[in-house]
DNA sequence: CTGTGTGAAGGCTTTCACAGCC
DNA sequence: GGCTGTGAAAGCCTTCACACAG
């Protein structure tokens, strides 16, 4: 089997999700055509990213949905069900902290840190906020492989460069700026204002 | 000129962010080069793409960084500098509330909705959040045109149902399921767990 | 006869190589 | 000489058409 696209990969998640619901209305099988449309793909395109499963489905019948959640979550990793740090606890980290998919999806947000843990925080938090200077001990000792990066543009690199320099292979970035780092790290960046912006420029 | 490809535009946000950052350094011209590695891109990319706004460069010299800026932002839009309604101020509403980086892009949230107006927010909010009956009135009477999305998943594609039929036509959507919208309607997806499960594919 | 799996075709995007202008 | 602009080539991804299994 040919290397699976960095699209597909994405895709692939996005089927796992959709699938999970359908588990939950009871659905014992789904055509490529239904769980396309739920997904907003084409079936064909679903098939061929199936295929990177390898033989999953019946022919003439569809595809269980039990077992096309076994393989998706086992091709997706054993790198699932990670722990995974926050670094940067303003606004945006706040709500990282309490968002509930992160769980779901499988990963546990197992410390926070700030520049300034003491700032006064409005609401209860579920973890204690750590100060920076704990960032290596922690990642090194739980061995930490993500990180999520919720911190001003301005310090982002230099934050990601001690991440990385103790251990963080992937990185979530929020900061909205190119981090420039190892081939061996990768990075995924979410820009607000850049997905707003990109938007905008659909209007007519 | 041929259609400007969705990836180009996208790309031609970066540039513009970064070049924002440039000037800010006092920087008055800047080579193909420069500005590819600043943004992560090849410079070879980054021309073509820049053809898709005419005839700007000077060859054996660079952009000129005002100019660029100038060019990049009309080509964006006209459609900046736009009013945006929240919908739905949990823990990522507020914190989208909160984030200063929209403003920056040229985007205000003029107006919040949620399901429970009333319930407790611990922080102090700079807008007053309204109930969702009033979402028609003051969509339609401001001609607001984009809406960011950030409710349950169970109850998103009712209420981007409700916000086309008043007039939306672009949706910034953090809530983990795929909008189904009229074609003449433009969806960017924002999904946090998606993103960190597709890192953690990448891990070794 | 239904619906998956897949080679081949088609379409889109990126990269290359170099012509052209300052 | 240096760096942009661009046709052509390469690479990647999606769609098609249909073989084939249940």
């Amino acid at each position: 089997m040919k290397r699976t696209p960095r699209r597909t990969i994405y895709r692939l998640s996005v089927y796992l999700r959709s699938l999970q619901r359908l588990k939950e209305k009871q659905l014992v099988s789904v055509s490529s055509e239904t769980l396309a449309r739920a997904t907003g793909v084409k079936p064909t395109q679903l098939r061929k990213d199936i295929t990177h499963l390898g033989q999953v489905g019946k022919r003439g019948f569809g595809y269980q949905v039990e077992d096309l959640i076994r393989k998706l979550t086992e091709f997706m990793g054993a790198n699932r069900f990670q722990p995974v740090v926050l670094v940067g606890v303003g606004n945006l980290g706040t709500a990282l902290l309490s968002y509930r998919g992160f769980e779901r999806a499988g990963f546990e947000i197992v410390a926070a840190f700030d520049a300034d843990p003491a700032r006064f925080r409005s609401k209860e938090l579920p973890l204690k906020i750590l100060p920076m200077d704990d960032l290596a001990a922690v990642i090194k000792e739980r061995g930490i492989k993500i990180a999520i990066l919720a911190i001003p543009g301005t310090v982002a690199q230099e934050v990601a460069n001690r991440l990385v320099n103790v251990g963080i292979t992937a990185i979530l970035n929020f900061a909205p700026v190119i981090l420039l780092t190892p081939d061996s790290v990768v990075v995924n960046n979410v820009d607000l204002a850049l997905e707003l912006e990109n938007l905008a420029y659909f209007i007519q």
